[in-house]
DNA sequence: GTTCTATATGAACGGGCGTTCATTTCAAAG
DNA sequence: CTTTGAAATGAACGCCCGTTCATATAGAAC
């Protein structure tokens, strides 16, 4: 019926999805009518429904994709290595995976309190299944008395809405690459689980005058 | 006209702000009707126009009040003393001043899109206004060899970005005191900008083995 | 008791909303 | 050719939107 990428094909699935998150992106889901979305589409309203069943599917299918996505780049990604490794390579997954994708990025923020229960539930428990990677690598850090955490939750939370500030900021062809923010970034994120060592700071004197 | 702390007084011009930050606070701005607002202050939607001039109005002057109350209170909050304490204290001040406004807080991050375009300016220049504060300090204590960040721009957006993070999961009565938090973040605040002479950590050894 | 005025009502305005569906279109299969 | 059936139209559904305005209400001032 529908959903299959047909003979007459041009404009299908994908491309509803696409016009969708653009637009849910800029203008917020409630501020968006199916109409709007079916002329960035090139096509009349009815057209839509024959690629998603209603409006709110729409928005928790971008979500749940993106979210899906996220734990999948970060599953193929993962290496091995000492906690230490493991946060570094988090860091600069989560930067460069966030700034790839800011629309997709933004709605999944911005959108939750459009999604309707069930859906909300399912968004974030894949929302948990993630901040649970880092917490791992926290908690393994600092059983191994590489990172100075109180609470690894709070830690958690505290470097994923710091890591995530980028996008908030980041434009396209700004002052610094984004290989440069992420080292940046890295270099506040270790400071603030206390994993001094990893710094590649030229500190010698500060070391004695510390306490 | 309206405005007025009239006679009849009861349901004037706070009730209908109160009403609006609730609700555009919970639902957000495009799907909170003015019928809803209405029917929150307990009048007809009709009665909302003696004491806004519209919606969009009552949005901006939410933000512009939120902004402006965060400046002032910033304003006559602050404490001379070392860059080091400073920090300290926007730490403090920051997390405790948006802990106490979860709703006005979440509309200022959440609403901003939905302002036209010279409203936005000028959030956004108060924005601006706030995040100076704590540049400064960074730049203060960066000057002073206390602080070891490469970028103070960067550092400012992590940080608040990083604290402003406490409002999207702290709930009233949980695990931790707002006291007991502001003092996790302030810990990695300090690490994430080289301050490592303000953490409290027992830590010796590391000293030496480092790179 | 009359006037005044701030406050509120409730109907109405034109318009947009999400969604449905009978109908049309048209490339490919027979 | 004819038939098929997915793809798309465009009109229609009932409903809610922000805002306006003529009208009503009722306490304060005189």
């Amino acid at each position: 019926m529908a959903r299959k990428t047909g003979s007459h094909a041009e404009i299908t699935g994908p491309k509803v999805r696409a016009a969708a998150q653009k637009l849910f992106a800029r203008m917020g889901y409630a501020a968006v009518s199916m109409r709007r979305i079916a002329e960035e589409v090139g096509v009349q309203a009815g057209a839509l429904y024959l690629y998603t069943p209603d409006k709110q599917t729409l928005l928790y299918d971008l979500m749940k994709s993106h979210m899906e996505e996220l734990l999948a780049a970060w599953a193929a990604a993962e290496k091995g290595g000492d906690p230490l490794a493991r946060l570094e390579a988090f860091v600069r997954f989560h930067i460069r995976f966030h700034l790839e994708r800011p629309d997709a990025v933004f709605i999944a923020y911005m959108e939750l309190r459009n999604l309707e229960a069930e859906n909300f539930a399912r968004i974030e428990a894949l929302r948990k299944a993630y901040e649970d990677e880092l917490e791992a690598i926290l908690a393994d850090g600092r059983a191994a008395g590489l990172f100075d955490v109180p609470d690894t939750k709070l830690a958690t939370l505290a470097l994923i809405a710091m890591l995530t500030g980028v996008n908030t900021w980041y434009r396209e062809g700004g002052r610094l690459s984004r290989e440069r923010i992420e080292s940046i970034y890295l270099d506040m994120a270790l400071g603030a689980v206390g994993a001094e060592a990893g710094r590649a700071r030229a500190m010698a004197a500060p070391c004695r005058e510390a306490e």
